[in-house]
This record gives C-alpha cells, sequence and structure tokens, in this order.
DNA sequence: GCAGCTACTGCAACTTTGTTGCAATAGTGT
DNA sequence: ACACTATTGCAACAAAGTTGCAGTAGCTGC
C-alpha cells in the first residue's frame, strides 16, 4: 500500500496519469511472490490489451518501478527498488520454489569491482538456481 | 581449435553428429568477442536455416556448450565452460562496450550462501552495467 | 458537476520470433 | 560404395511484440 501511494505521488508530480490499467498492473506485480512473465500479466488481467501491458511495462522499467529478472530462459518482470526491497533469487530447478536472497558481500563486491576498475555500476543481475534444501533430503 | 577439437571428440563419443550447421554455429561463437543473439547468428550464417539455429542452441544448451546472458532485455548466447574460460560481463551504457570480468570473491559468496541456506548451487548469472572508465572521463 | 484538453487505451493489422511435421539429405560405420 | 538414421531445410503455423489511429477516460479550470 505503501509502495502505491508512493508511486501514485510519484505519477502526479511528474504529470503521467496513475490510468486503471497502470494500477491494475502494478498492484499485480505487487501481489505476486515471484516475477511475472507478461504472459503471466495479461493472463491475469484479461481485460487489458496487450499492447497496453507491453507500454506500461516499458513505461515502469524506463521509470525503474519495474526490472526484468533473467529466469531460466525467460524475462520475468518484478517491481524494483523503492517499489520493493531490493533482492536476488534462488531458484530449486526440481520443485521450482523461489526464494528471495541478499547474500552479504555482494555489495562489497560491486563497491570493490568499481573501485579497482574505475568503473561505476548503475545495474547489476545476480541469480542463482540450484536443488534447495527440502529438495536435496526429500524422497526425489 | 582446441575447444573445437573437444567438442568434436565429446560428440563422437555420445554418438552425436557434429555437422556442418552445427559446426558453423560453434565456430560463429567461438570468434564472437561478446554474446550472440539468436538473430546476431543466424544473419551473420544466412545459409543455415533458423530452425536450425534453434535446435542446434537448444542441443547445446542441454549439453551445457553454451550459456544464456541476459543483456539488457535481450538474451544472448556465448560459449560455456570449459568450451571457453568462466566469465562475467560489464557492459558500458555509453559506448556499448563489453568487458568480460571475473571479480574476485564470486566465488566465495556463492559457496558460502549454499553451506548457510543448504543448498546446491549449480547455475548463476551476474552481470554488471554501467559506465567505464573511459566514458567518464571522455567528452562524452 | 460540467466542458475542454490531451495522454492514454484498445483495436486492427502487421512484423518478428519461435515451433512443428515431414520429406530430402548428409554423416557415420561397415 | 552402401545402408542406416540422425539431422537438415522447407513450409505452414503459433506466439510474441510493434505501430498507427480513432475513441476514451483522466485531469484542470470553471
Amino acid at each position: 500500500m505503501q509502495a502505491y501511494h508512493q508511486l501514485e505521488a510519484e505519477f502526479k508530480s511528474r504529470n503521467i496519469r496513475f490510468t486503471k490499467p497502470r494500477r491494475a498492473i502494478f498492484k499485480c506485480l505487487q501481489t505476486a511472490t515471484y516475477p511475472l512473465s507478461i504472459r503471466d500479466i495479461y493472463t491475469s488481467l484479461p481485460n487489458i490489451d496487450r499492447t497496453s501491458i507491453y507500454r506500461t511495462l516499458e513505461l515502469y522499467l524506463s521509470l525503474g518501478v519495474v526490472q526484468i529478472i533473467p529466469i531460466g530462459w525467460k524475462q520475468k518482470y518484478e517491481l524494483a527498488e523503492p517499489y520493493a526491497p531490493h533482492h536476488h533469487h534462488f531458484i530449486c530447478l526440481k520443485c521450482g520454489s523461489h526464494t528471495d536472497i541478499n547474500p552479504p558481500g555482494l555489495e562489497d563486491l560491486l563497491r570493490h569491482y568499481e573501485r579497482t576498475a574505475g568503473v561505476i555500476i548503475t545495474a547489476h543481475t545476480f541469480e542463482l538456481s540450484g536443488v534447495c534444501a527440502a529438495c536435496q533430503q526429500g524422497i526425489q
């Protein structure tokens, strides 16, 4: 809810209309417990035209409201900072479960690379996949 | 060349045919200095049918010969270990240059997460983008 | 609450990307 | 050189993504 009003204010200050489709797509992303594909979004919002979903996601990307997460062979969308806490993902290839993670040391690693290479890092992807603890112990 | 013969041997031992299209696609990926999109591949190999490129890349993915790299909004393909040394990328958003990187500490970070979370990591993506040193100093 | 302005949506038509089945072809072993 | 069959290229298709435009809905001022 917090984030929703934050975005509403952001839109108002920029004279961008926070329309019904845009609200719906934001809420859809906010409710999801894992990153969504475009298909996920427009099957869960059947009364919003595909075109509007593409255009809204493009807008949200340019505003930094959402980010693209590469999962398996697919691109998925998820709220970005500051609309959702910064995190990464571990995906279990057996059971398909998603775990939000935030490994300590990752930030340091980025800052260290910036210093040594003399670059500025404005974005990063970091995603893990493998076998979760439960699947290692379980029957299968 | 090394890697090419390595793959040739791998194919022979598995009774998979190392055909002309498959050779061409491998060489194409090997020659490239940055990850290629499917479009990159079939524009540079116009006498190979799109279908064969999709099927070959699918095969190569399943054999671990190539891996998918998420760059910007696109998926790109690149040779994987052991056909190319393991590395990640820094992409400059101003000049578009690609730099292969291998930040020290990344492996430790993965191993540490495996221990603390009790999981097994079989794959990871780690890509950086921002502004390179040259672009920070240059006129623009 | 109404009118007017225009950003935004939904539609339709289209382009590009990815998939499937099948007949023809080209690797491989003998 | 022959035969076996994995693999290719073709054609037809399905899905994903794009574009232009007329109509709509969200703001603003009254």
